[in-house]
DNA sequence: ATCATAATGAGAGTAAGTCTCATTTGCATA
DNA sequence: TATGCAAATGAGACTTACTCTCATTATGAT
């Protein structure tokens, strides 16, 4: 079995496939056959996705119902949608079923690659978020902190 | 005369004027009217802004043309292009036009403020994602780090 | 098993952004 | 100041990522 982020994911396929479906039910969805196989690609690319590289993974699925589905997940707090990359979302696990990680964005090919950062930045770049934040009456959620660059395949030309 | 970030602008009106058509010029682009009138429109929004803001502030601009333009000061570095709310490109200035800073986006409405940080937090994230980076062979450009939430409008509900 | 409801999928629809091309503008040289 | 040429403009056609619609199908509760 070839599959990518199995090393930094916390969960094993079958709790993913459990935590999944208990944040679907949450919020009075389910977990459908589709949805499986979405999330399913979604492990198997191990890094963020865009919608052709769901539909070429799993060619079953109908590019609408993923949309669709994209954004059931994204609402129980399954995925995140990654816009910082050229024209085309990204889609990856949320928080906790991949741990808190960032991104290199490459500004030629937009692709994005998760790289993860010190602890003890988290909680300094969170504490003065949180201060800004509060400062201008703006409710933290989450940060999203990305480095634009040149990936290894499109060279630093 | 009601201008937006002029507090935080190091620029003068003018300098900022003679900083673009340097900038231009050094990629053998002219300073037209329109750009100008474009650089005008930023300016006085004083807050990252969509084509239709910079329309609507400036009725005579084509919107073919400040597409167009808004990549000519983008390839330029007078302008940074934001992706990070809904479907929408924000744009504003670069550095050192602008100096540096974050964004407050808005998970409801998409609106974007922005947030200045530490020095000395700004360092020890560029220390580390210089790191990473190199670990990954990826050739670093700029950072952006983004908080998103609620903005004070759209409230905490 | 049956039923109510949610999910599906094909395709039409929407809108942000890009391309085309005929016209106009701006800069350089005479 | 005139002239010529390349760059810029702008109106509208075009592309495309994404959403909506709706008839059909699958799902879970009783």
């Amino acid at each position: 079995m070839t599959r990518g982020r199995d090393t930094d994911s916390t969960l094993s396929t079958s709790d993913l496939h459990d935590a999944v479906s208990r944040r679907l039910a949450h919020h009075d969805y389910r977990y459908t056959k589709g949805r499986r196989r979405l999330v399913e690609a979604i492990l198997t690319a191990g890094q963020p996705v865009t919608l052709p590289d769901i539909v070429m993974a799993a060619p079953g699925l109908a590019p609408s119902s993923v949309y669709r589905n994209l954004d059931v997940l994204e609402r129980s707090g399954v995925v995140n949608r990654i816009t910082a990359g050229g024209d085309r979302a990204y889609f990856e696990f949320a928080e906790p079923l991949l741990s808190h990680h960032h991104h290199l964005v490459c500004v030629d090919c937009g692709s994005i690659e998760d790289v993860f950062l010190d602890d003890e930045l988290e909680a300094s770049v969170d504490q003065n978020l949180a201060e800004v934040a509060g400062r201008a009456g703006f409710t933290p959620l989450r940060h999203s902190l990305d480095l634009h660059g040149r990936c290894a395949g499109c060279g630093s030309g």
